[in-house]
DNA sequence: TTGCTTACTTACTTACTAGTAAGTATATTT
DNA sequence: AAATATACTTACTAGTAAGTAAGTAAGCAA
């Protein structure tokens, strides 16, 4: 494997699981038997560093939902909570939970790399809740703009809450999700 | 005001607004006209000080909820969701928010804090919730401690998206919290 | 009035941070 | 064979981090 790659998926687990502002070259350098300025070679700042990698998730993602197309959309909801399984699993958190709540610290370039994801991710499960509305395999009576945003904010906090508890909330969630898919008004 | 209160004041904005290891004493003493030094006399290390901040939210809440005990369960809940509103005005996020996802960087006296915390507000919505379908007012099919969980876990992440977004997603999450508590299954 | 406590300041240390300039070995191109 | 590009290392800088030891001014207590 090539040593920028290596750079990338390393940064990417230690911005997940330390955040952004609590990782430095040297936790990079010396896990990879490299040099610091090896790593200044791929990526002059951290920032290109960390905007690379936001966008290297946004093009993951943006295969992801593309592999999905063909399945019911509660097949590509299950898909798409199985990564946050996977995250979870490697005692990970997604990286919108990672680099969030630090935004305000961020380097624009990474905000608006950030904020793009943010729009790509929520405008995905609109659609799908969509159509799953329209063929009738999901039933709610929620605002659908918002029932979107109330998934994606707790599968992000969940995954938070996890490590913070000890627990497996995202499991309570993910329940908790299917659920509310399936319901009328009284 | 004394010196002390005012350092936690501000570390506790700084905690909140950028992040427990995105704040230096140097942010402290110079916004408040003191010496590095100063900080240290009242709080010999870093933790000392984040250890006493969320120990504070803690006693924090503890009046809160003894303050709303009277008030009906949806009162309570507003009550509650009323402080994730008023953190919003100020553009901050629930310290829940903002040390949850660095939880792996923080000293083990936080550590405990927080978790110990997170308990607190997680077996006080288990007996809003509890006490709401007691009395008729609210309506769920689901499992109690899961819905519990779903409810705050969008709390605390509708306030990173907002700044992600730039959106009010609190307020969708509100709606979808109030009707999620008034449904039947089919 | 002497001693002690409180609440600091001054001046410093050690460690780490991102970042850079210059050099080098290897491979590729012309 | 010579020139050039790639992928680094060596050796450094300037700035910032938390933390500390020693000193001080003001107030209170015996």
């Amino acid at each position: 494997m090539d040593t920028k790659t290596e750079i990338m998926d390393l940064a990417e687990q230690l911005i997940r699981s330390r955040g952004y502002n609590s990782f430095s070259y040297k936790d990079i350098s010396s896990a990879l038997n490299i040099k610091n300025a090896a790593i200044h070679y791929h990526f002059p700042a951290k920032h290109d560093l960390g905007k690379a990698i936001i966008n290297r998730t946004r093009l993951r993602f943006a295969q992801h939902i593309s592999e999905w197309k063909t399945a019911s959309p509660t097949r590509q909801l299950e898909q798409f909570i199985a990564t946050y399984e996977g995250a979870n699993e490697k005692e990970l958190i997604c990286f919108m939970g990672s680099l969030g709540p630090s935004y305000k610290t961020l380097p624009e370039s990474m905000q608006k790399e950030l904020t793009a994801a943010s729009f790509e991710i929520r405008s995905w499960i609109r659609i799908i809740l969509k159509a799953g509305l329209a063929d009738g395999s999901f039933s709610f009576n929620e605002n659908l703009e918002e029932k979107s945003d109330a998934i994606i904010t707790s599968l992000l906090a969940s995954l938070i809450m996890n490590r913070v508890t000890g627990e497996n909330i995202l499991a309570s969630i993910k329940s908790v999700i299917f659920t509310g898919l399936q319901r009328e008004a009284l």
